[in-house]
DNA sequence: GCCAACGTTGGC
DNA sequence: GCCAACGTTGGC
């Protein structure tokens, strides 16, 4: 299993729609590096998700229930892609970004270093890492 | 194909 | 509100 980190503004869409919904469509990733990583999730694969924005924080975990699929919002070109995902948990204690950059072991995630990244891959380590910040 | 201008995202 | 990082667009 993988694991991942999704962002999305918490106005726009927040991780409480995603629980209220019990399954939805992750659409409108208009990045290729994004999109790239879509491509490679499966079944199953952990999700972390992160509040942009005000909140700043990773707040809720999910899994990918679909694979991707064509995004059925994309009218331009691109061969861009969705998945679907089910939320799982809301995280005990919000794991905010400030704490995720005083870690020491966190701080070459791409959630630091490529701020502007929407969806990308976490390692074990630091899945398991910030699963453990978010137990205290 | 290069690069300047511009737009967008997201942290501060 | 500002700015840095990054992507996109358009002129040459």
């Amino acid at each position: 299993m993988k694991s991942w980190l999704v962002k999305t503004e918490p106005e726009t869409y927040a991780f409480e729609d995603l629980v209220q919904k019990g399954e939805d469509v992750w659409d409108g990733v208009r990045n290729f590096q994004a999109r790239n990583f879509l491509e490679k999730m499966n079944l199953g694969d952990q999700v972390f998700v992160y509040h942009s924005g005000k909140q700043r924080e990773v707040v809720g975990l999910a899994e990918v229930s679909e694979e991707a699929f064509p995004d059925p919002t994309a009218k331009e070109d691109g061969n861009w892609v969705a998945v679907k995902l089910k939320p799982l948990e809301p995280l005990p204690t919000p794991v905010s970004l400030k704490a995720i950059k005083a870690e020491p072991s966190l701080s070459d995630i791409l959630l630091v270093k490529q701020s502007r990244l929407s969806v990308m891959p976490l390692d074990k380590k630091a899945a398991e890492k910030i699963l453990k910040m978010s137990r205290v």
